[in-house]
DNA sequence: GGTGATTGTTGTATTTTACAACAGTCTCTT
DNA sequence: AAGAGACTGTTGTAAAATACAACAATCACC
């Protein structure tokens, strides 16, 4: 194969194990990757309110509210209001929504231990510590110095994006 | 932090390595990352079939039509009708295309130096190594283990599918 | 009590992605 | 040599994901 880019290589790697995944998720619980993630955000952190848990899915917020409210009429999550500030709403995990985890935190520990089976017990460590350096690094660091290094004229840039 | 999925990890962290890069290419380059990597297949293989190229890509062959034709007319790739067959064509990258590449590709690997540079020398080798491992391992055998370990009936799912 | 900020939701435009139909060409069979 | 079926690459279009901005409700502060 030819010489592959790093990046490319974990798009792929991410992709190919991710979505495959993700389909099982879809027929055995009749629920998206993304909702689960929402449910389990939830479960792990009772009370939370909405923006705190924005900021956590990494989708925008909309997306968010959406997968909320997908999740709010299946009856896997309730939210109460908040009793100090009538704008905030904090967010539950109900009976159901907790049933559903257990059947499906199972099933992804079992597929990460698949998907991670193809490396030894050391290597598979290694692997994690690294990727916890390098995703450390990634939020924090690199945008900055990504633009401290590349960074071109603000015009520019506007104008290129508006043409595209 | 919670404790993160691995998978979640790993398409955390591509997204947040690829998207800043992948902007950054754009605005130098009035490329789009995957227009570059079509760009790079075919300098690396003169003469590829469109089919080939496809199915390295990882999009659709429709998308990597649609792709092509927009190289061809920024005339950095170009086409000649296979002699032997006139179904297929054979594609080539252009001066053009080339010398685009020659800006192009310092880049990536400063891109990818600056990624990585969180990690020590060691680090990025067995990083390396095991990513190669890993997505070797994905693209072969887990499609097939996964299938193995949990299929369910065909007709349940495709019926599912139709409902979602 | 009025101004500006914040919370969460919704409408909508834009982009991405997938799927399937298609015309042209080949191969193989009879 | 003619027809069936398979292949190549392109295109139209539907569906889904994503982004952005407007919005009503509430708060905090002067």
């Amino acid at each position: 194969m030819l010489q592959q880019s790093f990046t490319y290589q974990l798009a792929s790697i991410s992709e190919n194990a991710i979505k495959p995944a993700a389909q099982l998720f879809e027929r055995r619980f009749g629920l998206h990757v993304q909702e689960l993630r929402v449910l389990r955000l939830i479960g792990d952190q009772p009370g939370v309110n909405f923006t705190t848990l924005a900021a956590q899915t990494r989708f925008e917020r909309s997306a968010t509210s959406r997968i909320l409210s997908r999740l709010i009429k299946s009856d896997l999550v309730r939210r109460e209001l908040d009793e100090h500030d009538a704008r905030q709403f904090r967010l539950f995990i109900t009976d159901k929504g907790t049933g559903l985890r257990e059947r499906a935190d199972p099933l992804s520990l079992e597929l990460e231990e698949l998907i991670l089976s193809a490396l030894s017990p050391e290597e598979r460590q290694q692997f994690r510590r690294t990727l916890d350096k390098l995703s450390d690094w990634l939020e924090r660091e690199f945008q900055g110095a990504l633009a401290r290094s590349y960074k071109e004229s603000g015009a520019g840039v506007a104008a290129r994006r508006k043409r595209a």
